[in-house]
Parts: structure tokens; C-alpha cells; sequence
DNA sequence: CGTTGCCTTGACGCCCACGTCAAGCCGTAC
DNA sequence: GTACGGCTTGACGTGGGCGTCAAGGCAACG
């Protein structure tokens, strides 16, 4: 199998197939021509490698995994260390969730304190003598 | 006031308000010296920008806020289009904070998969005829 | 007079995972 | 012959928000 083939078979490009031969994640062997060629062993590195790129790891995060199913295990998370990068990556995701929830019950509370704001000056605005400072509430000046 | 002070005052530095002038958001006057020249009114256009910043809004979604300031409101909030910014934000940080969530479901459940994978190659080691295949479970070969 | 410290513009570096273009080789189909 | 598709290496571009020099001007202090 040729390097445009495992690119069309693992959903991606023959460049990031290059590119992470360049980062010796997923070498080839050549044949005669110079021409990359794979197997389907290299197919399931690099689905591993898609899969776990799809959930966020960094490409360097998917090496432990890669390095298990070269030694000869069945999964790439058959490996403590992979396993360690799992937890290390629940820890990330757990942080980065609560820091966004917290971001937005933030920029919520901002939301509804504007608007409540905006209806006050409306309001105002009906009281006393007819609508004069408008800002751009709502509508155009004619 | 000038660019080093007006950094300090926003805790940022004087390339990060360059840069924010070349971009538009925080133009800046200039002293006989060519110097740049900033008042308090750009000191809370800059806080505006940094807190918005903080946030994780894109400096080009801060734009509305800051123009919304410089056109007399009292607060950056206070105009229709940083309103529609917050409301997009609160969409993008649902969407975002459920994709994470499910990415920490399936990467906890693989975790859990791979353990419990390993719990069961250790006890399969323990009672045929002794440790052999071993793999590396948690001990090293002497 | 020199040193220090603030300011100026311009330009390259960074990070990360590639996209995209260039120039050229190889084999096959027409 | 030549057009086409696939492969090779090399190198520059992308995006966002700056960091980090480089080379020089201006003012105040001693």
C-alpha cells in the first residue's frame, strides 16, 4: 500500500501522513522507486493516531500509544503509560470544563445584567417626557 | 500618560497596546515627542478589551464593546451589538463545554475499558501455571 | 560628557498541525 | 509522443496574540 491509498483508507491526507513521519511517529519502509509503502498494521497505528487527534490529544500524547501497539499488544492502551495520558488528559478536560462553565455563568450574569440595564433606560424613557436620549434602543432614527 | 505607565495600569505590556493600535482597537494620540499619549478614558477601553480578553473572546469580538465606550455609553455592554457578541459567545461556550463533555466520557471510558482489560490478563496470568506472558503489569524483569 | 531609562519603528520568532505550491521522477494509457 | 496521475523533497504560508531583538531618538541625572 501506497502512502495516497493509507491516506484515503484512514480518512486523511498524504501530508499528515509525511508530517508525522517527519515527527517519527509513523515511519515507512520504501520500495524500489523511493515510494513509501505501508501495511495494515500501519493502518491501525495510524487510526489510533486519528482517533485519538479527534479527542484532542496532542500528537505527542498519541506516541505512548503508537510505541504499545509496536511492541506487539493488542490495543494501544494495553500500556501503563498510555494509560497515563489518559488520566492526565480526564484531569485537562475536567479543568478545562469547569473553567468554561465558569466563563460562562460569567459572561451570562454580564448578558442579563445589560439587558436589565437597557430595559430600565427604556423604561425611563416612556416616563418622563417621550423618548429623547434613545441611544439605539431597538429602532432606527427614522 | 504614556504607553509604559498605561501597561502598567492594565497590567499588560506596551507591545501588547501596540499591537492593539495596529489593529485598530486602541488608536493613541501623540505627544510633540511623537510619544504616545493615553487618557483614563482609553485606560478602561483597555481593561474593557483585557477582561473580554480574559474571557476568551477573540480580540475582533471585543471590537463592538470598545466602539460602543468610545461612542459615550457608559458601559461596553450597553449597545445592541456587544449584546449579539455575548449572545454568540454563550452558544459557542455550550456547544464547546458539550463537545468536551463528551470527549471525557468517551476517553473515561476507554480508561475504564483498558483497565479492566488489564485487571483481567493479570488474573488469567495468576491461575494457569504461574506468571509468563507478564507484559509489563506493573513489575519490571528483574 | 556619559549613563540610564523611556520611547520609536521594523522585523523576525513562536506554537502546532498541517495546507499549498514548486520542480521533477515514474509508469501507464491513449 | 504525450498527457495523466501518483510519487518524491523542499520550502513557504496559516492563524492569534503577542515576545523578543535591533537600531536609534529624547530627556534627565550626576
Amino acid at each position: 500500500m501506497r502512502i495516497g491509498e493509507l491516506a484515503a483508507q484512514a480518512g486523511t491526507t498524504t501530508r499528515t501522513l509525511r508530517y508525522y513521519e517527519s515527527r517519527g511517529l509513523l515511519p515507512a519502509r520504501r520500495d524500489a522507486h523511493g515510494y513509501r509503502t505501508y501495511d495494515e498494521r500501519d493502518l491501525k497505528l495510524l487510526r489510533q493516531i486519528r482517533t485519538l487527534q479527534d479527542f484532542g490529544f496532542d500528537l505527542e500524547e498519541t506516541r505512548p500509544f503508537v510505541e504499545c501497539l509496536r511492541a506487539g499488544h493488542p490495543e494501544g492502551d494495553s500500556c501503563p503509560a498510555s494509560l497515563a495520558v489518559y488520566r492526565r488528559k480526564l484531569d485537562e478536560l475536567d479543568a478545562l470544563i469547569g473553567e468554561l462553565r465558569a466563563v460562562r455563568a460569567q459572561v451570562g450574569a454580564q448578558l442579563a445584567r445589560a439587558e436589565r440595564a437597557r430595559n430600565e433606560l427604556a423604561a425611563d424613557a416612556l416616563v418622563p417626557g417621550g423618548p429623547e436620549p434613545r441611544c439605539e434602543l431597538g429602532g432606527q432614527e427614522r
